[in-house]
DNA sequence: CCAAAACCTTGACTTAAGTCAAGTAATAGA
DNA sequence: TCTATTACTTGACTTAAGTCAAGGTTTTGG
């Protein structure tokens, strides 16, 4: 896919095809390939850090980024989870406030860094680029809409079951899910802690519903997964 | 202020102050008015059903409206409350499908409507009501956040002393507050139940944190309301 | 290939908050 | 103004899920 002879070209191809800079102009995307600043990320290290002015917002190139709250007990709620082609920490780019979570490197990343001015004259030139973001923060609050639906009024044994559903749905392979998150990070996706989510994964194994081996989780009853998810 | 000699320039005022309108030509406002179609609904009303097809959004003229989700067993949960020149359900009337959440009039409430169609053409030949549409998703991108920290990172005590410290923050009358909500509503908004509340109100009130007087609280030690917000 | 580290599970216990029920206070409609 | 409804509070109890601690399993780096 890739071309390591033209590395410009390449990054065009990709900007090209990221959710934020679909469907804009040729010569644009150059002037945004210019400005984007590469960094990499080792697992676990900070982007960013919940509280800090926001100046520019993120694509991920390759690897994966949690964006992530913390309690005061240390309690991680993880809000998303970013891969590549996405983009992230719009919202400070655009309005100029405080990172509302922090941001980490779940594994070995690269991601193209945005600086706010760039980005905000881009989006008084570009109507493309505005629908674009829009369709982004429509996204967005659908997801918390879901989130805050999942974190109030279920409980954990509906949270899980509704999570593997949704991998379920998204997966080829029918009945068969991979997990993608290790299980203390799938605790966080959740809103619970590991010892709870590792009980009741062993109380939908124990009743049949789910097969477990290891990150391949095998969804044994649909109907009574359902049931659980409401 | 209204002149009941000009009701449709009296709309015209009210809707270039309106977030979503505001910077808009004054043709295009007109076009806007046009167009608005003015519903009203008791207390209690239903707006729109979560599940149920968007097809358009809506501006509160007068009342108060509140956003919601409820559980499998009738429990609630409130995402916003919106009153006098907010608009609401524009992600549905944006995207084109369903509604994540309810919506219902808090008390005597009139809205204006605005039907999908003449939204999304409005937003493709309008830069400034995209770009106002982007800041107000921002804006809920923010709300939500923090509603995903306080409903799984923190206590209700937590909850409740966070509201009170941000109503505060809004009043003029330091130190005093005027619930807008009844109890229960709090409580769904609080990501709890009207027991609980009341315990949690109790407390604060019988270690000398706060003074309730009905709906008027008065915060006598903010240092320790703060302690108990984080 | 082995040892250390990280990850995951399990048990015993605690706790925050929900449920159910009864009673009191406040409000509003007749 | 009185009564009926709604709102709020309180107590006793239950339960979901968190904490702490220990042990088992898997992964990873030397």
């Amino acid at each position: 896919m890739s071309n390591p002879a033209h590395p410009f070209s390449d990054l065009l191809n990709f900007l090209g095809d990221t959710q934020i800079f679909q469907g804009l102009p040729r010569e644009q995307l150059a002037a945004v390939a210019q400005i984007a600043r590469a960094q990499s990320y080792d697992k676990e290290d900070y982007i960013f850090h919940q509280g800090e002015e926001g100046s520019g917002f993120f694509i991920v190139q390759s690897g994966r980024v949690k964006v992530f709250q913390l309690s005061a007990k240390g309690r991680e709620q993880i809000l998303h989870v970013f891969g590549p082609g996405d983009h992230f920490a719009e919202v400070p780019a655009f309005d100029g406030q405080s990172f509302p979570a922090s941001a980490a490197a779940l594994e070995k990343t690269e991601v193209l860094f945005f600086p706010r001015q760039l980005f905000l004259g881009l989006l008084e030139q570009n109507p493309t680029l505005a629908i674009n973001m829009l369709k982004s923060f429509a996204r967005h609050l659908r997801r918390f809409s879901r989130l805050v639906d999942n974190l109030s009024l279920r409980e954990v044994p509906g949270r899980l079951a509704a999570y593997l559903l949704t991998l379920n749905d998204q997966a080829d392979n029918i009945g068969q899910v991979e997990l993608t998150l290790n299980k203390g990070q799938l605790a966080a996706m959740l809103g619970t802690i590991p010892e709870t989510l590792s009980r009741v994964f062993h109380k939908l194994s124990r009743d049949g519903v789910i097969k477990i081996e290891g990150s391949k989780i095998t969804v044994l009853d649909r109907d009574r997964l359902s049931q659980i998810a409401q």
